[in-house]
DNA sequence: GCATCGGATTTTTTT
DNA sequence: AATCCGATGC
């Protein structure tokens, strides 16, 4: 049986092209996934290769499982027996970490190296910050982090990095020693385990070359959320006769944020020249008037190769906008709408999605399926992984697994309290440093020696709490191997943490759920190491979160809902300011990644899409009223049902008045409307994107040819208006 | 060393 | 409104 037979046309010269750098621009729902896997089997079955010689990264784990299931049943299908080798199929963190634990020898961390999560990062920075007497209050912990996470994107190291504000000042003091920490610390951050492997690659020819041999056929999922680490590592791993396979849709580049850059999909083009493209735009998932308004969305986007999308399924319900009076309405029309989809009968719970720009407008949407008494479903794993009694556990293995890591001790030394108070730490650990060992191993030294001169040095009392925590400690070191949920019941055991946590309040009682829900993870991951699990469980995703266990509504956030469907999917907040986000009005290139976030939401949804807003909102605390998004104003007009832009439909009378979805007559014409050509006395040529009346001027957004996108006031630009 | 109180702050999105 | 941080008092 013919592998490509399963395809369409588009699908089958993509799948089947030369090996070379071949780029797949797939629109949503085309068949991306597909079209991975195919390749691949297509490599393995057609053309013989050995699994072991291929290498395919994708962003979620969630991504890697799924490929990695359909991979194998198409070999089964083909009766390809599987071999010692299997495809190399990951994340780029969790393959990079991977091959970082066999090389660890030529890095300045050992193979035990602990990945610190995002908090652990922050709990780094903001230790430096007090130590350097920077006030957090001026800068943000946060905010430096994220400076200091951009530069090693663009793999800026700490030595290299140029300040030029005081911001920046501010972050160059505090980045060699956040690096030195996480050293001591023996640990790595996210962004350490995709910069250490590149100049890992770029030092050892040798490796390198390893390296290349091993993975001669790379693969990459959703190509458009590369960042510049992510390119040069696969640029380095790819070497100088590439057989690079990458798929992605710029249109969905929704991770610039993160340090995506959608841009590779230009360097790729002009790094590899002979690449081949192609474009799948054959849609499988939506009707076409649901795809009409995914168009109408993105179709106002700067000058990026357009797709035309297509569909068989013609015509389908139209869509459904929706305007409530405030944010609680709103969570009751979706409900109140699931409610009525179901009793009608043609759609089950789990079918429906409600999509939201912020995690915190899940709340009220929360609160109404409570009060409703429907279960749902929510995807986030801050939600599970951030509670504060799951983080202390981790900690304790953490610990266990890695004693160097001192800010998990940090955390841990005294939870459940056991008498080693702030002063007691700080001393303690002087006393490591003084002593040059980590305080993890000082304290299983302190059990283990009783003549160890650390004793001595330490105030009675606290010599023996320390001394009987480190017994603890070096009890559990030496289960290391054990079973994780074993070794997890051991130190609730020994220290007492339920009691600590479940005080018998509804509160507490829901932290031991917590933490049985820990426990029960540990053990269905039974097989793992306990450098495994905690790999795990830094590199979980939301996404990750996410199991079709139960048949119920799920709430996500846009950014999750990537890669996903749903037969009916709401999204909510499509207003000014939260969709698109406050923070994004005064950048343009943000601004545009909103519109994709809501090109992204729009095509999840297969048969129905309800697009809801508020009249008035609470936004920290007080109500205020909002503006419709901006975005809605380019739905076409004839696939839209409810309040449509442009046409006055039926609103509540008692504010009907005050809003609408149309765009408020303006108090000067607009002179460039989206899609007219300019001419700046400067800039060049470009296309107006964006016109928007502002106190009475005219605000345009262009997008020129040679420095790409501006955002000009008309009257002072002195635009030129030039006919096509 | 711990608890409590008051105050400020709230950067969407996450590997 | 809620949460998180830090300072204060016991």
């Amino acid at each position: 049986m013919n592998l490509l037979s399963d395809l369409n046309s588009q699908q089958q010269q993509a799948v089947s092209a030369d090996p070379g750098a071949v780029l797949v621009l797939a629109g949503p729902g085309s068949g991306k996934t597909r079209v991975l896997t195919y390749r691949i089997g297509h490599l393995i079955v057609d053309r013989g290769l050995d699994p072991g010689s291929i290498l395919a990264l994708t962003f979620t784990n969630k991504a890697a499982r799924e490929m990695r299931n359909r991979v194998s049943s198409l070999l089964k299908e083909h009766s390809i027996p599987s071999g010692d080798r299997y495809v190399t199929l990951g994340t780029f963190h969790s393959v990079a970490a991977r091959i970082l634990r066999r090389e660890a020898e030529a890095l300045p961390v050992t193979r035990d190296f602990a990945i610190f999560d995002q908090s652990d990062q922050q709990s780094l920075v903001r230790q430096i910050m007090k130590v350097f007497k920077i006030d957090t209050k001026q800068y943000h912990p946060v905010s430096i982090h994220n400076a200091i996470s951009s530069a090693k994107n663009e793999m800026v190291s700490a030595d290299a990095y140029q300040a030029h504000s005081y911001f920046e000042e501010v972050v160059r003091r505090v980045y060699p020693e956040y690096e030195r920490l996480l050293r001591v610390n023996n640990a790595l951050d996210f962004d350490d385990l995709l910069v250490m492997l590149a100049s890992l690659l770029r030092r050892e020819p040798l490796v390198t070359a390893h390296y290349r041999r091993n993975y001669q056929h790379i693969l990459v999922d959703e190509f458009q959320d590369t960042n510049m680490v992510q390119y040069q590592l696969l640029r380095l791993l790819a070497g100088e006769s590439p057989d690079l396979f990458v798929v992605g849709d710029p249109d969905q580049s929704i991770y610039r944020w993160r340090g995506a850059d959608h841009r590779n999909v230009e360097r790729f083009r002009k790094d590899y020249p002979d690449a081949k493209t192609y474009l799948l735009e054959q849609n499988y998932r939506s009707t076409q008037i649901i795809l009409d308004c995914a168009m109408g969305v993105i179709d106002r986007q700067r000058g990026r190769q357009r797709k035309q999308l297509f569909t068989e399924r013609q015509g389908g319900d139209p869509v459904v906008l929706h305007e409530a009076y405030d944010e609680a309405d709103e969570a009751f029309f979706v409900v109140d709408t699931i409610t009525e989809l179901q009793d009608k009968g043609q759609v089950s719970p789990g079918d429906c999605a409600v999509m939201y720009r912020t995690n915190a407008q899940s709340r009220v949407i929360e609160e109404a399926f409570i009060r409703s008494n429907i279960p749902y479903r929510l995807v986030g794993a801050q939600r599970f992984y951030g509670r504060r009694e799951v983080k202390d556990l981790i900690a304790y293995l953490r610990v266990i697994y890695n004693p160097k890591d001192q800010i998990s001790l940090e955390r841990i030394i005294n939870t459940p309290t056991r008498g080693i108070g702030a002063k007691s730490q700080q001393a303690f650990f002087e006393i490591a440093k003084q002593g040059k060992i980590a305080p993890g191993e000082a304290l299983v030294q302190l059990a283990q020696d009783s003549q160890s001169p650390l004793h001595a040095v330490l105030s009675p009392r606290v010599d023996t709490l320390l001394t009987d925590f480190g017994a603890l400690l070096a009890d559990w070191i030496s289960m290391r191997e054990y079973p994780v949920h074993l070794l997890m019941n051991r130190v609730i055991a020994n220290t007492g943490y339920q009691s600590y946590i479940d005080d018998g309040t509804e509160e507490g009682i829901g932290r031991w759920e917590n933490i049985q829900e820990l426990l029960s993870l540990a053990e269905e991951y039974e097989g793992l190491t306990l450098q495994e699990f905690l790999e795990h469980v830094a590199l979980i995703s939301d996404q990750d979160t996410l199991t079709d266990s139960q048949n119920a509504p799920t709430l996500l956030t846009l950014h999750a809902a990537k890669g996903l469907e749903f037969p009916v999917v709401f999204i909510i907040g499509l207003d000014e300011n939260i969709l698109p986000h406050q923070r994004s009005m005064d950048d343009p290139e943000e601004m545009a990644e909103e519109r994709r976030l809501l090109y992204v939401g729009i095509t999840r949804a297969m048969d129905c899409l309800f697009l809801c807003r508020a009249f008035r909102r609470r936004v920290y605390g007080s109500s205020s009223y909002c503006d419709p998004s901006r975005f809605v104003r380019d739905l076409p007009q004839q696939h839209v049902q409810g309040m449509v832009p442009g046409g006055g439909m039926p609103t509540p009378v008692s504010y009907q008045q005050q809003t609408s979805w149309n765009t408020p007559a303006p108090v000067r014409e607009i002179e460039f409307p989206p899609g007219s050509r300019v001419r700046h006395k400067t800039f060049g040529e470009g296309m107006v994107l964006e016109s928007r009346i502002t106190s009475g001027d005219e605000e345009v957004t262009v997008e020129f040819a040679d420095v790409g996108l501006k955002r000009l006031i008309a009257s002072l630009a002195g635009l030129e208006k030039l006919n096509d």
